[in-house]
DNA sequence: AAAAAAGTTGCACTTTAGTACAATAAAATT
DNA sequence: AATTTTATTGTACTAAAGTGCAACTTTTTT
C-alpha cells in the first residue's frame, strides 16, 4: 500500500520508484516530473476518499481500467477528464496555477 | 485556501468575457469552468514576464499560432505540454493540486 | 486454500492534441 | 494613415489520448 499524503514531493518519489521499476514510469520522469505525480495524485486523493477504481469509474461515467492506467501514468490524463473525475467522483476541486519567479 | 497572483477567479472571469463574446469560450465554458481558465492564465502569466505570443513560443519550441489557441481556448492543452511552456517559456511552475471537501 | 474483490494490462478503435505553414485581423508604432 | 508588430484563424497531417471490453494478476476476505 501506498503512502498517505495529498501532493508527493519529487525526491521523495525519486527514491521510492525511480530505479527499481524500467520502462514506462521511468520514460515518463524524463520527459517531466510534473505529469509523473499526478497518478500519485489521483490514487492518493481517491484512497482519501475510501474508494475502489471501480467505485470511482462509475461515479464519472468511465472504467476501472482507465482509472488504473492514470494512477500508473500509463496513459496522460486531460485536464477535462481529470477535472471531471475529481469533482464527480470524488467531490473535490482540481486547483492549477502557475508560479512565476 | 491558498490563493496565488496569477489564478483568475470564476466569477471575475464571467464578469469580464461571459455574455460579451460567443461561440467556444461560451461553449467551454458550459462543459467546465477549470478548462476555460487555463487560457487567461497563461496569457496573463505571460503578460506578466512581458513576452509575446512568438517570443514564448520560440522559447519553448512551439509556434505562436499553437500558444494563441490555448490563450482563446481553441485547443485543450496537455498537462506536460503546459508544464513545459510555463518552465521553459517563461521559467516559472505548474502548480497542480486536488482538494477533497 | 478457495473465492471474491480490486487492480493491471493488452488490443482495437475513435477522437483530438500537437505541429507547421499560410493568410487574415487587430494593435501598436512611426 | 501607413507600416510594422502582434495576435487570430484555417487547413491538413500524425502521433497519442480517450474509451471500452476482456483477460489476467494481485490482494483481500471467508
Amino acid at each position: 500500500m501506498q503512502k498517505i499524503k495529498t501532493t508527493t514531493s519529487l525526491s521523495e518519489f525519486k527514491d521510492k520508484h525511480i530505479g527499481n521499476d524500467g520502462t514506462s514510469k521511468r520514460k515518463l520522469h524524463d520527459e517531466g516530473y510534473q505529469t509523473f505525480k499526478i497518478g500519485v495524485l489521483l490514487q492518493t486523493a481517491r484512497q482519501e476518499k475510501g474508494l475502489t477504481q471501480e467505485e470511482l469509474a462509475v461515479k464519472c461515467g468511465t472504467t476501472k481500467s482507465y482509472i488504473s492506467k492514470i494512477e500508473n501514468d500509463i496513459k496522460e490524463v486531460r485536464i477535462s477528464t481529470l477535472q471531471k473525475i475529481v469533482e464527480l467522483g470524488l467531490g473535490g476541486k482540481l486547483n492549477l496555477s502557475i508560479k512565476l519567479d
